[in-house]
DNA sequence: CGCACAATTGATCACGATCAAAACCAGTGG
DNA sequence: CCACTGGTTTTGATCGTGATCAATTGTGCG
C-alpha cells in the first residue's frame, strides 16, 4: 500500500526531468524543508529519522511529530508545508512534485491508497502526539513513546534510539530533567539501556508496555 | 474552497439514489458512527457540533478532537473510521458515499482541495489538539481552546461554549475541577460569564487569547 | 585543548491531581 | 407542583509530581 514513487510511472507519460531526485541526502540537524515554504514537492523518507518542528507565538519550539523510512511527508495546507522538517539523523530521500501526484490521483484506481499513503503519516503522527501527551504521569508518557517508536524502527527489540533526549523532552511536553529521571528509572528497571549519553537501548519493550498503560 | 456534496453534483451522472441525504438530525449525546465501523460515508456537518471520542486500552475516556459546521468528517483509515463521532449539541449532517467521494476525486480539476477539503477538519483537529495540550498551565491551555472554538463558531465575541466542562477536561488532559476553577478565575477577571452553570459566555476574546500565550 | 551543548544530579516549590462532599440543574413520573 | 434521580458543576483540603533554578559532568567537534 501507500505511494510508489517512481516505479509506478506510466512509460507513455513521462514525468518532468526534475520531478523525482533518487537519493538525495541531508546531513543530521539541516532541514528538509520549512514551514511557511511554499510546497511544490512531496518528500520520501528512505533511511532515517525526520522531526516535525513547530515555533508557537513566542518562539517557544514544539516538536509535533516524528517521521521514519517509508514515511511520505510535506503535503501542504493552504499551499505550504506546515511544519519545519529537520533531520534528526542523516537522512536519505527522494521528492516528488507534489503536480506528479496530483496527477497521479486522477489516474489511480485506487484514489484511496494514494491518498492515505501520502497523508497518512502525518495525520498518524498528529494523531500519535495527541494520544500519548494526553498521558498523565511522566514515566507512562515516556513509555509509551518508546514503545511507539519502536514499532516505527525496523528492529522492533534491541532498538536505540535515534534522537536526543531534549527531543524527547520538546515533543512529550516534559522538561529534559524529567526525561532523563524516567531513563534513569528504565534503566534501573533494566527495561533501557544508557551506554554513553547518546545512545539508549531498548532493552526489555515488554516491561515498557506495561508502563505505558501505568 | 472544501468539498462540496451536493451542489456540484454533474447532471448526466446521477449518484446512487441513497448516496445523499439531507438533513438528518442526530439529538445531543448520540452517535453518527462508531470507531472500528466499516467506514461507507462521510458525513458533513451542517449545524451543532460533534465529538470525537477514543477509548485506550484501559477503558479510559479521550475527546480527540472537536469538529463544526462546516467540517467534513468520517474519511476511513483502513477501511474504518479512527474515532466514534458523537452529537455535542443537536446536529444537521448530511452524507456522502465514500465510492462518490473516490470518484468525485478522480473527476475534479483540483484534487488538493477535494482532498483537503475532507482531510483537513480531522488532520486539523489532531494537530490543534496537539498543541492545545503541549502548552503548560491550566489557564494558558483553556485559553488557547476557548480562542479555539471561537474560532470555529461562527459568532466571534460573545459566544457560548457549546460543551460541558467535562468533555473540555477530556479533550484538554485536565481534571473536571481544574477546568471548573480556571473559569472561575476568567470569570473573576471578566472574560467570560457563566449564566447557568452549563451555559459559558465568551465576553472578552482579547484577554483570553493574552493569557494563552501565557 | 577548549568550546558549545547535551545529559545529569540535587534542592526547592508551585500547580494540578486526588479524595470527599455539597450545590446545582434537567428530566421523569407521581 | 413536588419529589426523586442522575449527571454536571462547584468548593475545600491535602498530597504528589513535575517544573524550576542552579551547578556539574559528560560528549562531540573545531
Amino acid at each position: 500500500m501507500g505511494l510508489e514513487l517512481a516505479e509506478n510511472v506510466i512509460p507513455f507519460r513521462p514525468e518532468p526531468a526534475d520531478s523525482r531526485i533518487l537519493s538525495t541526502h541531508v546531513p543530521f540537524g539541516h532541514a528538509l524543508f520549512w514551514e511557511g515554504e511554499e510546497a511544490r514537492q512531496l518528500f520520501k523518507i528512505e533511511a532515517g529519522v525526520v522531526r516535525g518542528v513547530n515555533f508557537s507565538a513566542e518562539g517557544e519550539r514544539q516538536v509535533t511529530g516524528f517521521f521514519f523510512a517509508g514515511d511520505v511527508i510535506g503535503l501542504p495546507s493552504g499551499g505550504q508545508y506546515r511544519y519545519t522538517a529537520e533531520a534528526v539523523t542523516d537522512v536519505r530521500y527522494s521528492t516528488k512534485a507534489v503536480d506528479c501526484w496530483t496527477e497521479e490521483l486522477r489516474r489511480t484506481a485506487h484514489p484511496d491508497e494514494t491518498v492515505f499513503g501520502a497523508i497518512g503519516p502525518e495525520l498518524e503522527a498528529s494523531y500519535m502526539r495527541s494520544l500519548l501527551i494526553g498521558q498523565q504521569g511522566a514515566l507512562a508518557r515516556i513509555s509509551a513513546f518508546l514503545a511507539y517508536v519502536c514499532g516505527q524502527l525496523d528492529e522492533r527489540e534491541d532498538a536505540i534510539l535515534p534522537m536526543p533526549q531534549t527531543d524527547i523532552a520538546a515533543y512529550l511536553s516534559l522538561t529534559p530533567e524529567t526525561v532523563c529521571r524516567a531513563f534513569r528509572t528504565l534503566k534501573e528497571t533494566g527495561a533501557v539501556r544508557i551506554e554513553k549519553h547518546d545512545r539508549i537501548r531498548i532493552v526489555d519493550l515488554a516491561r515498557i508496555t506495561s508502563l505505558a498503560t501505568h
